[in-house]
DNA sequence: TTTAATTCGGATAATTTTATCCTATTTGTG
DNA sequence: CACAAATAGGATAAAATTATCCGAATTAAA
C-alpha cells in the first residue's frame, strides 16, 4: 500500500509526537531504535518530513526532531503519505493508464473509486495525536 | 497499489478473455500491442498465470493464449492479483509490522480495516467478464 | 519432413527502491 | 575556543522490481 520509506515516515512521526508531548526532543538513534528501522535510511525520510513542514529538526548538540504541540492534532496522515509518496496513491490508475477518468477510464476504474475515496478520507481524517495517545495507552505498538 | 506486473496481468487476461469469447487465442505479441506492455516482460506475467491456472496456453504455431469461455465469468480479480502479488495486498500490516492483529495492532491497524475489506471484496466480487463486456461495448479502455 | 510461428525458461541488464557510509555543518557545553 | 553531539547531504551499495535477450521446446502447416 505505502512505500517503506512511508511506513517508516508515519511510525517516525507517531513517535516524535508522543515525545513532543512529554516535552522530549528525540535523536534520530533514538527514533530508529523505536520503531526498527535502519538508521541513515529513517535519516533520509526525516528530512523530507522537514522540507515538507511535518517535524521539526534542531541541529546540533541536544539537537533532535520534534513536532509543536500545538500542531499535532492538525497533523493528518494524508499530510506524510503526500510528503514522502506524493499522490500517486489518490491519482494513479489502477491499472497504470497515462489517462484514466469518467470519460477514458481503465477496466477497474470504477470499481476502484469507492476503496481509494475511503482510503484518502481516512488518511485525511487521521491525525497524529490520536496515533499518538493509542501508543501511549498501550493500545497500539510501533514494532514487532 | 497493485505491481506493474499486477497491471499487466489483470489487463492482459480481461484481453484474453474478450479474445476467448470472439473465439480467438491471442499470441503474446498480439496481448503486448494491445495493453501497451513490454513483450519480455509480459511473457513472464503470462506464464505465470499459466501456472496459477488463469489463463491457458498453447504452444507452437498457431499457439497463444485462451480461457475456457465458461469460466471467465468464475475469474475474480483476486485469482488474478494473489497469482502475481500474493496475498500481501490483504494480509500485510499497513505500517510492515511482522505481527500486527487485533491484540498487538500498529497504529493504523483499525484505521486500514475498513479500506482493505473494502478492496478485498471488490477483488472478489469483480469478474473477468463484466471487465471484458466493458471493453467490449466501449465502455472502457486497455490503454493510453 | 522441413519450416515457421509460437510459448517456455534461463541469463542478464536497467531502473527504482531501500540501505549504508562518510564528510560537512551546526550548536550546546566545558 | 575546542570538543562532542547532532542533523544535513552527497556518494555509493544492495536489493527488489521491471525489462530485455536468446536459445530450447513445441506444434501446425506447407
Amino acid at each position: 500500500m505505502f512505500s517503506k520509506a512511508c511506513e517508516y515516515g508515519i511510525k517516525a512521526s507517531i513517535f516524535i509526537a508522543l515525545s513532543s508531548y512529554k516535552g522530549v526532543r528525540v535523536s534520530l538513534k533514538a527514533i530508529a531504535k523505536e520503531i526498527n528501522s535502519p538508521e541513515a535510511f529513517t535519516a533520509k525520510i526525516l528530512q523530507d518530513l522537514v522540507r515538507h513542514d511535518v517535524i521539526n529538526s534542531i541541529k546540533g548538540a541536544h539537537g533532535g526532531f520534534e513536532i509543536d504541540n500545538t500542531l499535532i492534532s492538525s497533523i493528518k496522515l494524508s499530510h506524510i503519505v503526500n510528503a514522502i509518496d506524493g499522490d500517486a496513491i489518490y491519482s494513479r490508475c489502477g491499472l497504470g493508464l497515462h489517462t484514466c477518468n469518467e470519460n477514458h477510464p481503465c477496466p477497474v476504474h470504477h470499481k476502484f473509486i469507492g476503496v481509494r475515496e475511503e482510503l484518502k478520507l481516512m488518511l485525511e481524517d487521521t491525525n497524529l495525536e490520536e496515533l499518538a495517545l493509542d501508543i501511549k495507552s498501550g493500545t497500539s505498538f510501533l514494532k514487532v
